[in-house]
This record gives C-alpha cells, structure tokens and sequence, in this order.
DNA sequence: GGTCTCGATGCAACATTGTTGCAGGCTCAC
DNA sequence: GTGAGCCTGCAACAATGTTGCATCGAGACC
C-alpha cells in the first residue's frame, strides 16, 4: 500500500498539483489526457497512499509581519537520545521555527526561523536555547533574500 | 493595495488554509462565524493581494525516489554584484534546490536540496559548484531526520 | 486459444462547493 | 442627519467534485 509505483500519468498530475491545487480536475484531465474521474480517483489514491502529504496555502511572511527569516545552527552537548529527543520535541513545537532538521556535521540541528523583529529572536534564543541544557552553541545567520522558497520537487 | 491590514478574521482564515486548502467555504465560515460567501471574498482579496501567494500540494521526496535531503552552504571568492546575480539565478533553476537562501555570516548562500543518490549530488556539486567559478568552497550537511517542514507562518 | 479475474477507464447523473446579484446594515466624514 | 463606501447574509446560479455502471485490456490459468 506504502510502496504502489507511480506511472507517468500519477507524475503529470502530481507535478500539476504542486505548482496549483485549485487547478479543476476537468482541466488536469486534458492535459494529461485522462477523464475527470480518472484523474479525481488517482489524486484520491495519492492522497490515501501518502505520497501527497498536504494541500495548503503558501503565506507572504512580511505580509504578516515576519519580515525577518533565520537559519540557524544548534549544536548540542550530549547525543543521548532522550536529550536529543527532549530537545527536538521542544524545536518542533515552536511555531516561529518553520522547518527543523536533524544533520549530520558540524552542527546537529538546522533552523529556519521567522521573526517579527531581533527582539522576538533574542526572546526565542533565551527560551529554546540558552534554557536548554543540552544546547552547547548555536550559529545564526540572517537571511537576506529568500531566492527559492517552497517544498517543490522534481517528479521526474 | 497591497498592505491592506488584516483583520482577525483574515487570520483565522488563514490559519486554516495554510492547513488544509481544500476546506470547504461553508466549513470555514462555521468555524470563523462568517458567511461562505465572505469567506470567498476575502479569499479572493488574499490571494489577489498577494498574502495567499499560493495554493500548493505537499508531495513527500522519498516517495518520489528522492530520499536524500542535504543543507549546503556555499561561500563565494567575490560579492561583485553581477557574478553573484549570476550564481543566484543558477541556483534558482535548479530543481534539485528546493529552497536558497542568501545570507549574512560566514557563508553566502544556504540550500535545502533533494536527491535520489548521493552520485546525483556529486553529479549536482560538479554542475552547480566546482563549474561555477565564483564558488569558493562549500559545506553540506547530511539530513537524519526532518524534524519539522513546510511552509507554515503564526498568523498571530 | 479460451476464459476468468482484476484493475482501470469514460460517460453520465448526481452531490457538493464556489460564485455572484441584491438588499440591507454599519461606520465615518461633513 | 445623510450620503458614500464597505462589508455582510441570503438565495439563486455556475462550476467542480464524486460515484454507479458498463466496458476495455492485461495477465493468470487451464
């Protein structure tokens, strides 16, 4: 059920739904020459296998008063795993923490972060970082230009 | 025009979207105590207003034979303006970059990247990094877990 | 080759959802 | 007050999503 393969038609119209999900299903059928009930049934059996995760929205931060993105780097004193994991459940739950990675490297946590201002960023460096234990340091670096932003890819 | 304020209903519409997209207008309507029909409304004056910028499906990449997702950063010899327009705009089309960020700090540009092989990614570094005569050096760390992805913003 | 099953399809009817015209209400400026 | 502007809800309508059904094609098995 996990692992069903995805033929060129289920590519077309997944490519299709991650540029626009509001695109009609009448119109994704002409351009991948199936039938609406066609393609309604395979994004249906997309959606239940897994392989589309969410459909959403795609915000401007600044026009909600998050001019301001983060990358930042955590590094962390200890790998046990329960502090990794108390950590990790901590990052995850804050909301102005957008995207959070578990790397290899030098650093063991990588942060995107949007703020409304410094101020809000230095409260969330107290309150993540500095008051957990098992945060060693921590690297910031602002981002200037969002060049490509999104969760695109390429479905070959 | 374009920095119409937005009101406590817009948020919680928002908030909504940015979750699910495929929410039915009446639904939402229940939830913030509006009409379907204003709902609509002020939907179509988000997306036109650039707010909602736009309305995507989330695929999952291992599902889409791309397993692999690695954080690189690039640092640059020089930041004469047009080597690094030049630079951004190839990183820009690459479809193996699903996000590039230009920033302060030690290194220039940070990317999230997604691929099926590691011999994608050397095949990636060639293309994009050791062809490209402005990149210096750069630094990739492997992804071990995805903690937390998305496109998701506090609407406040 | 015959034939059976399985999965997928297109069509057409139907259900749900999105959209718009209209009348009315609220707020603000004068 | 009163008029303009903006927003609302309602109800009709348009567009889109969904499903039952008959059919087709591919593969398994005899």
């Amino acid at each position: 059920m996990a692992n069903s393969t995805l033929d060129r038609f289920d590519r077309a119209i997944l490519a299709i739904l991650q540029e626009d999900n509001t695109t009609p299903q009448r119109r994704i059928g002409e351009l991948v020459h199936l039938s609406a009930a066609a393609v309604q049934r395979r994004i249906r059996r997309l959606e239940q296998t897994g392989v589309i995760q969410a459909n959403v929205a795609q915000l401007d931060p600044a026009r909600l008063g998050r001019a301001i993105t983060l990358i930042v780097e955590i590094s962390v004193e200890s790998e046990r795993l329960d502090l990794l994991d108390a950590t990790r459940a901590r990052l995850a739950a804050a909301p102005e923490i957008q995207q959070c990675y578990y790397v290899t490297g030098e650093s063991d946590f990588v942060l995107i972060v949007t703020v409304a201002t410094m101020a809000e960023y230095q409260a969330l460096t107290r309150r993540l970082f500095f008051a957990d234990g098992n945060v060693k340091s921590f690297r910031t670096q602002v981002v200037m230009d969002r060049i490509k932003t999104g969760t695109r890819i390429p479905v070959d």
